[in-house]
This record gives C-alpha cells, sequence and structure tokens, in this order.
DNA sequence: GTAGCAGGTGG
DNA sequence: TGCCACCTGCTACA
C-alpha cells in the first residue's frame, strides 16, 4: 500500500495543455467542501421538520451549482474519504489525531450529498487507504497528460502543490461561494514561493489539522525565506548548519518533523482506481429521483431551479437534438402582417390552444406587449400587440373571443384585464393550469409554471431570460437577442401550458372535480375580472380628514404614555414595551410569548384590572388609532385615477376554497367598532349609480354544519327559529326562547361558532372567561341535544384520515397528509384542519355559485347593477335607484339557491349611500 | 433589502 | 390550547 513513496513529484514537469485542450475536468473534495459548508451555514437554521440537518446539503449543491455555471466542466468527479486507515496512518501513527470530533449532524448529511450526486450523474470517488487528495492527485494527473484543463475544488491546502500551469486549485474563502483561483502567480504572490515548493513550506510550518507540528517559531515568512534562499527542502536540510538564530537552532532540532511533514503531505499520484476519465462525464440526472429528495428535505423550488438550470443547460449543450422528451420546443413563427387570421384559422381548428402572455397587469387592468399561441398541431406563433396591423387586429380579437376555439392558460385573470384594457375579450378559456392545479391540491405552497411542469409533467420548463421577462435596461445593445429570448420564452410557457392542461383533466376526471373547474372556477374568473375591473369608489376627502383625526388622537397617546413613564419610548415595539411594562413598571407578567411576554390586547386589558397604572388603557387606545390610521393610509394609497380601489382577488390562495383579496384587502376592513365602521362609511357609491346593495347569509356555516350533520335538532332550530343562537340556548339550557338570558345567548353562540374550528374546552374557557370545567360542561349539555354534530364531527376526520382527504359538498378536495402523523400537534392541528374545511369549504363553493348565478342574471335581464366585492359570505353590489327593488329580489334569491341544503339559506338585504349604511 | 415575529382586522 | 386569510411595524440579519 506504501507505494507512494519511491515515486517522484508529478508536480515538477507539467505537461503542457494539448493544442487545443481536450476538454476541462472538475475535481471536488468532498468532505473538505462539505466540511467548509457546515462551518459556512448556521446549521440550526437548515433542517426539516423531521429534524434531519441539511445546511451541508444546501451549501454544497449550491457551490455545484455555482461551479457548473461558471466553470462548464466536461468531466466531473467528487473524491471522498473512506472511513478507514490511510497509508499515512501507517508511517505516522498520530496522523490526524486530536481531531475535534465530527459534528453530530454531519455523517447523515455527507450521505445525502452522496445520494444527490448519484442522481445527479456526477461520479463519486474514493479508494481504500487513501485519501481524497490523493485521488485528486491522481486523477489531476491523468487529466494534465490527456492535455485537459484541470480545476481544483478544496479546502485542503494540501492541494496547492498540484497547481500548475494547467491546473488550478479554487480555495474557498469565508462563504463556501467565493472560492478564489489558486493559479501558480497567485500562490507564489501568497506564499513567495512556486507551487512545486508549497510542500517544502508547508513541511517547515507544520499542519495543525493534520497533528503535523513543524519548526517551532517559524511561520510561511521564515519558511520561503528559507526555501527561495536554498532553492528547496533538500538543500535547505545539506545547509541546514548554516541557518543561525534560534529559529536555525530549532530547524535543526525538528529535522525529523519537517522530513516526516514532507513525506506525508505529499499526494499520491497513482492511486489504483476503479475508473477512467472517460467515466466523469456526467451522465443523465435523474429528475424524479433529485425532487423527491429536494422535496424530503424541504429545499425550496429556487435552489432547484438553479440546480436543473446548469444540468439542462449542460446536457442540451453535450447532446444536441436530445430535447424531444425533455422540455418544450422554443420554435415560434412571428406573424406574417396581414396573416394571422389565417394561421390561427389553419392551425387551431382541432384541439386547444396553449397561450401565454407577457405585459403587465393587476389592479383591474394592464398591458399586452407579447402573445404567443401553441396550436395542438405543434406550430406558434408570437403576436406583438403594438405592431398589429388593422386587419390582424381584427382575426385576433375575433378568434381569442371565439368561444368554439378552445383555449388554455395559466392564471388568466390578469392577461384577461390587460386584453379587455386592449379592447379584446378572452373567451373558449376551457383550462387554467393554476387554478386546475390548485383543484388538484389546493395546499401546495408554490404553483408556478414551472413547478407545474415538474409535478405533473416531469419536465423542466427552461427559460432564456434570467430574469424571467422583466424590463431590463438595454445598456449592451442585446435589445434583438433579448426580444428573442422573450419570444422563446412565451413559445415554451405557451406549449407547457397546454400539455398541462391535458394532464390536470385527467387528473380532475380522476377526482371528479372536472365540473368544480369547467361549471365554477372558470366562469368566476370572469366575475371577479369584472369586479376587479370596476372597484368601488371611495370619498377621498372623507378619508383624509379621517386620518388626520385618528393621528391626533394617536399622537395624544404616545404623549401621555411618554408622560407616565417619565421618558420616550416606542410605543409599537413590543420589546420596548416589555422593557417598560414588565421591567421598569414591574407590572405582573403576561402570556409567554417565543421573545418574551405578550403585549397584546386581551393581555393589556388584564393588566389594566391588575394595576392602577394608566399605562395599559393608553396603550389599547394608541394601538386602535394607529390601527385605524394605518389602516386608512394604505387606502388611500390605493385609490385610482378614477376615484376607485381597484382590489385583486386570488382564486387559488385559500387551502379551503375561499377567495382571498390583496392589494388592498377589502376582505379586512373594520365593522365590529364604532370607528371602524367610520371607515366602511368611506365606501361609497359611484358616480352613474344610486346606492350600494349588500346581501349576506346568515349563520351560513352553521346551515352547512346542520346538513352535513343531518343532526335532526339543529336542522328543525333552523326551520323554525327566529333568533337561531337563543333557539340553540334555549334546547341546550331546556328554557323557552323568551327566557334565554344574553349570557346564556352569547355562550352558545361562541360555542356554535368554535364547533366549526375544533374548539377545545380549553379555549372556550378563555373566550368565556370560565373555568375550564364549566366550558366542559357547557359543551356536554350541547352535545347531549345535538348528539348528530358530534358524530358527524368525528365521523368526518376519521374518514378524512382514511381517504386522505376532506371533500365539500360540491367535490372540492383538501388532503391533509398529517392527519396520520407521528406528531402529536401535527396531528391536531390537521385534525382541526379536516373538521373545518368541509365547512368553511362549502359556504366558499355555495357563495361563488351564487356569484356566478348573480351576474349571469343581472345581464341576462338588462339591468346595469353590478358586483363590487366578495366578502366570504357577503356580496356588495352598485345598483341605480331604479333597480333597487328588482336587484334586491333577484339577489336574495339567487343566493338562497345557489345550493340546496337540508335548511334553508337566509340572505339578509341592506341597501344605502356608503358600505357602512347599506350594513343591516 | 429581506425574513420572521408580533399584533390586529375581517369572515 | 380555534379555522381561513392579509397587512403593518419592528427587529435581526445579510
Amino acid at each position: 500500500m506504501a507505494k507512494t513513496q519511491q515515486t517522484p513529484a508529478q508536480n515538477s514537469t507539467p505537461p503542457a495543455p494539448a493544442e487545443g485542450g481536450g476538454g476541462r475536468l472538475l475535481l471536488l473534495d468532498g468532505h473538505s467542501m462539505a466540511f467548509r459548508a457546515f462551518f459556512a451555514l448556521p446549521v440550526d437554521k437548515f433542517g426539516t421538520s423531521t429534524g434531519q440537518s441539511t445546511n451541508v446539503v444546501y451549501g454544497f449543491t449550491s457551490m455545484l451549482i455555482k461551479l457548473l455555471r461558471d466553470e462548464q466542466p466536461t468531466h466531473i468527479a467528487v473524491a471522498w474519504d473512506l472511513s478507514g486507515p490511510t497509508f499515512r496512518h501507517d508511517s505516522y501513527a498520530d496522523y490526524k489525531a486530536g481531531r475535534a470530533e465530527t459534528p453530530p449532524e454531519f455523517p447523515s448529511q455527507v450521505e445525502l450529498t452522496q445520494e444527490l450526486l448519484r442522481l445527479l450523474g456526477v461520479r463519486s470517488v474514493s479508494a481504500e487507504g487513501f485519501e481524497a487528495d490523493d485521488v485528486i492527485a491522481t486523477l489531476a494527473g491523468r487529466g494534465c497528460g490527456a492535455g485537459m484543463e484541470v480545476l481544483i475544488a478544496s479546502g485542503d491546502r494540501d492541494a496547492f502543490q498540484l497547481v500548475n500551469g494547467g491546473c488550478t486549485v479554487l480555495y474557498p474563502g469565508k462563504s463556501l461561494s467565493d472560492l478564489t483561483r489558486m493559479t501558480p502567480e497567485r500562490i507564489e504572490e501568497k506564499y513567495g514561493v512556486p507551487p512545486e515548493r508549497y510542500r517544502d513550506l508547508a513541511a517547515l510550518v507544520g499542519e495543525k489539522a493534520d497533528n503535523l507540528p513543524g519548526v517551532p517559531g517559524v511561520g510561511p515568512k521564515t519558511a520561503a525565506k528559507w526555501i527561495l534562499k536554498y532553492g528547496s527542502l533538500d538543500e535547505l536540510v545539506a545547509h541546514a548548519d548554516e541557518l543561525t538564530g534560534k529559529a536555525g537552532q530549532n530547524f535543526r532540532d525538528h529535522l525529523d518533523d519537517v522530513l516526516r511533514n514532507q513525506r506525508l503531505n505529499l499526494l499520491a499520484p497513482d492511486v489504483p482506481l476503479e475508473v477512467g476519465l472517460a467515466d466523469l462525464v456526467p451522465g443523465a440526472a435523474d429528475r424524479e429521483g433529485v425532487n423527491t429528495l429536494f422535496d424530503d428535505l424541504e429545499f425550496a423550488s429556487t435552489l432547484r431551479d438553479r440546480l436543473f438550470a446548469v444540468f439542462t443547460a449542460e446536457e442540451s449543450g453535450a447532446e444536441a437534438g436530445a430535447g424531444e422528451d425533455e422540455g418544450f420546443s422554443d420554435e415560434v413563427a412571428a406573424a406574417e402582417p396581414g396573416g394571422l387570421g389565417a394561421w390561427l384559422a389553419e392551425h387551431t381548428g382541432r384541439g386547444r390552444t396553449g397561450l401565454a402572455f407577457e405585459g403587465e397587469w393587476g389592479r383591474g387592468t394592464g398591458r399586452l406587449s407579447g402573445i404567443v399561441a401553441a396550436a395542438a398541431d405543434g406550430a406558434a406563433v408570437h403576436v406583438d400587440p403594438a405592431a398589429l396591423g388593422e386587419e390582424d387586429e381584427r382575426a385576433l380579437a375575433a378568434w381569442l373571443a371565439d368561444g368554439d376555439r378552445p383555449k388554455a392558460v395559466h392564471d388568466g385573470k390578469g392577461p384577461l384585464l390587460a386584453a379587455a384594457a386592449h379592447g379584446w375579450d378572452l373567451a373558449g378559456v376551457t383550462s387554467d393550469t393554476a387554478i386546475a392545479a390548485y383543484l388538484v391540491q389546493p395546499g401546495q405552497r408554490k404553483a408556478g409554471l414551472v413547478d407545474l411542469c415538474r409535478s405533473y409533467l416531469n419536465k423542466e420548463l427552461v427559460r432564456r431570460q434570467a430574469d424571467g421577462g422583466q424590463l431590463s435596461l438595454d445598456l449592451d445593445g442585446e435589445g434583438a437577442d433579448a426580444a428573442e429570448a422573450a419570444r422563446a420564452d412565451l413559445a415554451v410557457a405557451a406549449r407547457a401550458t397546454a400539455e398541462l392542461a391535458d394532464r390536470l383533466d385527467v387528473l380532475l376526471e380522476q377526482r371528479g372535480a372536472a365540473v368544480l373547474l369547467r361549471d365554477m372556477e372558470l366562469p368566476l374568473v370572469r366575475v371577479l375580472a369584472g369586479m376587479e375591473r370596476t372597484g368601488i369608489a371611495a370619498d377621498r376627502a372623507y378619508l383624509d380628514e379621517l386620518e388626520g383625526e385618528f393621528a391626533v388622537e394617536q399622537r395624544r397617546a404616545v404623549e401621555e404614555a411618554h408622560r407616565v413613564v417619565g421618558r420616550e419610548f416606542n410605543l409599537g415595539s413590543p420589546k420596548q414595551l416589555q422593557q417598560v411594562l414588565f421591567e421598569e413598571l414591574g407590572l405582573p407578567r403576561t402570556k409567554k410569548i417565543k421573545t418574551g411576554y405578550t403585549t397584546d390586547a386581551d393581555a393589556l386589558a388584564w393588566l389594566a384590572t391588575q394595576t392602577d397604572n394608566e399605562l395599559p388603557a393608553i396603550l389599547l387606545r394608541h394601538r386602535d388609532q394607529t390601527r385605524l390610521r394605518t389602516t386608512v393610509e394604505g387606502l388611500v394609497k390605493t385609490i385610482a385615477e378614477d376615484g376607485r380601489i381597484h382590489t385583486t382577488f386570488n382564486q387559488t390562495v385559500a387551502a379551503t376554497g375561499r377567495l382571498s383579496s390583496t392589494e388592498p384587502n377589502l376582505q379586512n376592513i373594520p365593522v365590529r367598532t364604532d370607528a371602524g365602521r367610520r371607515i366602511r362609511r368611506a365606501f361609497v357609491v359611484g358616480e352613474g349609480f344610486d346606492v350600494l346593495l349588500t346581501a349576506d347569509y346568515s349563520q351560513i356555516e352553521l346551515r352547512i354544519m346542520a346538513h352535513l350533520s343531518q343532526d335532526p335538532t339543529l336542522i328543525e332550530a333552523f326551520a323554525t327559529g327566529h333568533d337561531f343562537h337563543a333557539e340553540i340556548a334555549a334546547r341546550v339550557f331546556g328554557t323557552e326562547v323568551g327566557e334565554v338570558t344574553p349570557e346564556e345567548r352569547a355562550r352558545i353562540k361562541a360555542m356554535n361558532y368554535g364547533l366549526a374550528y375544533g374548539l377545545s374546552e380549553y379555549g372556550l374557557s378563555q373566550q368565556l372567561g370560565v373555568a375550564p370545567k364549566e366550558a366542559r360542561a357547557l359543551m356536554d349539555d350541547f352535545f347531549v341535544v345535538f348528539g348528530g354534530v358530534r358524530d358527524y364531527l368525528h365521523e368526518v376526520v376519521e374518514q378524512a384520515r382514511r381517504d386522505g382527504y376532506t371533500e365539500t359538498i360540491l367535490g372540492r378536495r383538501r388532503y391533509l397528509p398529517d392527519l396520520t402523523s407521528d406528531n402529536w400537534q401535527r396531528r391536531q392541528m390537521a385534525e382541526r384542519m379536516a373538521l373545518n374545511a368541509p365547512i368553511q369549504g362549502s359556504a366558499a363553493d355555495i357563495i361563488k355559485a351564487a356569484m356566478i348565478d348573480v351576474d349571469r342574471a343581472l345581464g341576462e335581464s338588462g339591468l346595469r347593477a353590478r358586483a363590487l366585492l366578495q366578502v366570504h359570505d357577503e356580496l356588495v353590489l352598485e345598483v341605480p335607484a331604479g333597480e333597487v327593488e328588482d336587484v334586491r329580489k333577484l339577489v336574495s334569491e339567487k343566493m338562497a339557491a345557489a345550493y340546496d341544503l337540508r335548511v334553508p339559506l337566509a340572505v339578509s338585504v341592506g341597501v344605502g349611500e356608503n358600505w357602512r349604511d347599506a350594513a343591516h
């Protein structure tokens, strides 16, 4: 095994790179780089929910991506140390002795990293009895011999001895990704000796990590000076007597150590290996395997994107024409002037056309700067809306609006609004892949086109524009290329959309959700787009006035607080608040949170009862006023030029099937307090209309619970009761409705709503301010009367556990894998979700159906009234004076008839000049 | 500049 | 120790 000793140093005569080069060989020292990764990234910040650390795998992968991208090697190998002893131990028993223990989080990650490399088609190499360094030296020597350019990524300085004109070491600095190129010049500059003498220098200085002590008092400076003077360590030894001073004496005393060091730090150039250079060309990556591994490691998709970007780039470069099964064609024709109509007629007559759009949209409007239509026959055409002749524009508009030309889009509401701004309609959309994917898997975090292609087609969608098509300054005259890349990207997106739509159709059919997409979500897109385009009028002057008023109150509270405490502090900082309340004023501690003790409204209200100090009350007032002011401020900022606020409704966010509203969120405008309702007063009826009309479902979730549980008592309560909560209270407490006290009613109401959330007895007791025992008793009383509800709640969780998902009345599923988790907390959480999802989700189904029905009925009856907002169980419409009664009737009928439950769907309607006054 | 937390609004 | 959202300000971090 000790056959290295007699071989000459292989780096003394570097083979010149062959003419034209024989490729580029990248060699990585696996353990060394993995170790660097471990210390570069905090281990406690990188881990999965199951406790597997991932900082090494992440850092290593990240570094590998950078290397592949920057260096574009043709051959790659990663060398690993094996656990057993090496020839160096045979020669020096204390080699590497006294090393710190490897961190416990390290070994398992080395295995994961090796697994990842295997999946990526990158060879790992090691040899028994040798270190990774020796393997690298051997491969580097062979690479150089074959005329290849060699790159070595290693955090071990021993590798410096391998550096020559054709071999560079990439040495990591503080962060793993900034690798210094150690060329002969750089080494000489840094250490004062050429790379072939680096071993001599290292032998003199020693290597602490390997337990190889050098000459005491001799650092790199002295060592370099000596080596330069005598030419080499061998010559230095021959002239040892000439060295003067303490250092010279030390050298003579420690000569054995130095010679041992020199012997040991020589890297073996001829390790027997099972692989040859030809084996180091990366094989095909196992994408599915990589995805599965990344899923297990809970890595974000950004890392995957970067990884696959370099690997697909490599492959497409290596084997041209291999793109038939992988990825999507980016071929696209430019529309011939005047020929667009003919092209569309020729290619889109059969099958569904995938569409992709470029431009900007949001807040109810937009602009298109590019469209690609990818027909089912494989052909694709690019259209630049700005450069469209009259004839082509007519042809395009007609085709887009043609309901008989089936189309697939991805997240089409924005493009629909943008198209509308150009005067075009978009009809015949038979799939929106963003929505279809949401119906298949509503909980998923990211559902961009790239992610969906990966999940459902096992294909990579590779974009040519690095910035994803964002506008960038054209400073270097690459405008033409950028435009071409943008077209290619759109073509890829259009083809991907079409293919995805087909795949998702199959999955939806299997899940019985195809109808949900076709008859509910897709028609709803148009309704939502209409609401966003219309917006709701806002009274800016009134809001300005309101803001001033709230600001004055806020300042007043700040001053009072400062006066009470005796110094200035930031009332908005929970941290400073804790300091003041609990340390300076010594008030009793509240509930613990991550960062100390809570200062939330409940806690402050409690503190106010515990002390004579006015501060808690002042803080509460300050919170209220601040909140109101920022809400108003935010709203004012979003008023568009037309004096209206155009929110954006998101159809694919809430896991239960609800809509959400952003920029601004108009679904959480205050209503519960007087001050809050003053803000609602700012939402007014717009010009050309006379009133806002609001219509909401009464207790829709409880009605759904009655329907789903089929509890006879609950159903009966809905059939007869006017005051529902009092009705239930009477049944629970065994009294007449008229005798129910307000307190009893409040308790029952809290429980009624809590039931659908999986409320615990503790939670109920907290909310009611009673002992947990009392809450328990109340729940028991309730379930004695409403046994069907208890059975239902129990059964819905059990069924979800069996099936893996819950379902709404219209078959909208929510998958809850955590129902079978070993982790109690996660399982509990999943059970509460399972309890709630069918109820909240069915309510969402019902109001969505109602919105579509109302919209259609308004259109068919020729009324001008229009929907503006949806707030989960409420619709807000804008209505001309002459239509109020018709609309009131139409809306309440359509909403009540949206779905046939076992109990009636009660709808209450209000009318007023503004949103506050339209309440009922 | 960004991410996570605390706190708060709605249904 | 109650479900589903969104937003703002503060703080620590890079």
